[in-house]
DNA sequence: ACCTGAACACCGTTCAAGT
DNA sequence: ACCTGAACACCGTTCAAGT
């Protein structure tokens, strides 16, 4: 509907694919994830329903795709946590944290799409590999881990983080912020923070807090 | 199919609420959450597909309920940690990560239903409410929560736990094991546990983990 | 009151057919 | 190669009608 009907003659471009996934993530944050269907992605690239299927094996994969510039975006805001606070492993993993949270909270979404569990990450391990020319693996779902993992040693190297397995460590880093990240997405929490500040507020809080432990120490 | 057809005579049984809530769960274990249908409930509960509508507003009504009997369960395993450990809180917290853990690998499409999103908390709220003579508020997807901050308060007054608010201390923990079983019941872990003993081990070490913080302390 | 069957507007997916 | 339109088997939901 805000689009332009152009017609540009180049009604078959090699481009479609990518227009589909535009036109995806367009009616994913206008409609949500419900509202997500293959016909209306058509529709709104301007396609018959059956086009998107030159493209995509099935629903999920465009799906797939779709989820994959979610995680390629966390990836990102992640490394920017790292690059930006090399001398304090602990700043670096709380901008860590908020980066992710805050991503969970204005795109709930697509953050849904990604963790929801509605796509197996064998499908979207699927959909990267065969895509992977362009952009060789910037956007491999499991390269979060990776940034998170980099920050996590890091840490461990400069002395300031306890010293266990660094996938240990990390694992318990990603579950806490994911958790955090998916109850405030899902609007799960009885008295939820109201605005993006809160957000932020809160995530450093309980960042802090995973830093310290929940043991009293005398 | 597994059902035996019985025609007692009672086809409109005032219990027709509870069978489609029975046969949903029988489908959700069996088909997954996107295999359940209200019409395949229906059919599964041996009435029309438009009978469900004399018992729930839509389909989200539906699944809200199937989803509060999750949340009860889950409040039944924390409670039980409780109870098992009243001397011991950090093994009063650690049993209750592991139930929780476990509870999600074994039942990985409630665990979906209840926090993947696609329900609004305010629905499943007003179906506690309509329907909340019998049991009075023991599916209160609220009470889970409730359940870990007794958990949380506990530790604090034995003097184990930091003192910090205790709202805050929980939503930690919350964070941390939610996050956990939401990653591994979404299978999103590159290399995950394969047995139940290895998810209660890893559960265990993370909770550890969580207990003593990331700081590294000489 | 409780349930049914037809009907409606949508789906995802397949397939023969067009250029 | 790339796209279309008809068709199929499913949906959720509404509604007049039956007991």
């Amino acid at each position: 509907m805000a689009k332009k009907k152009s017609k540009k003659g180049t009604y078959h471009h090699g481009d479609l694919r990518n227009h589909l996934i535009q036109a995806g993530l367009e009616i994913l944050s206008r409609d949500g994830i419900q509202g997500l269907s293959l016909r209306k992605v058509a529709k709104e690239a301007g396609v018959s329903h059956t086009a998107p299927y030159r493209h995509f094996d099935d629903k999920e994969a465009l799906l797939s795709a779709i989820a994959m510039d979610g995680f390629a975006e966390l990836t990102r805001l992640l490394d920017a946590a790292y690059e930006k606070n090399l001398d304090e492993p602990e700043a670096m993993l709380i901008d860590a944290g908020v980066a992710y949270v805050t991503l969970a909270v204005s795109k709930p979404d697509t953050v849904r799409l990604m963790f929801g569990g509605s796509l197996s990450m064998a499908k979207v391990q699927e959909e990267v590999e065969r895509f992977s020319q362009e952009q060789p693996e910037s956007q491999n779902p499991y390269l979060a881990y990776e940034s998170l993992l980099r920050i996590v040693v890091h840490g461990q190297e400069k002395g300031a983080f306890i010293e266990v397995p660094s996938r240990e460590l990390a694992l318990l880093i990603w579950s806490s912020v994911h958790g955090l990240a998916m109850l405030l997405s899902g609007e799960q929490l009885k008295e939820p923070p109201e605005t993006r500040e809160e957000v932020e507020a809160l995530t450093r809080r309980i960042s802090e807090l995973l830093l310290v432990g929940v043991i009293h120490r005398k």
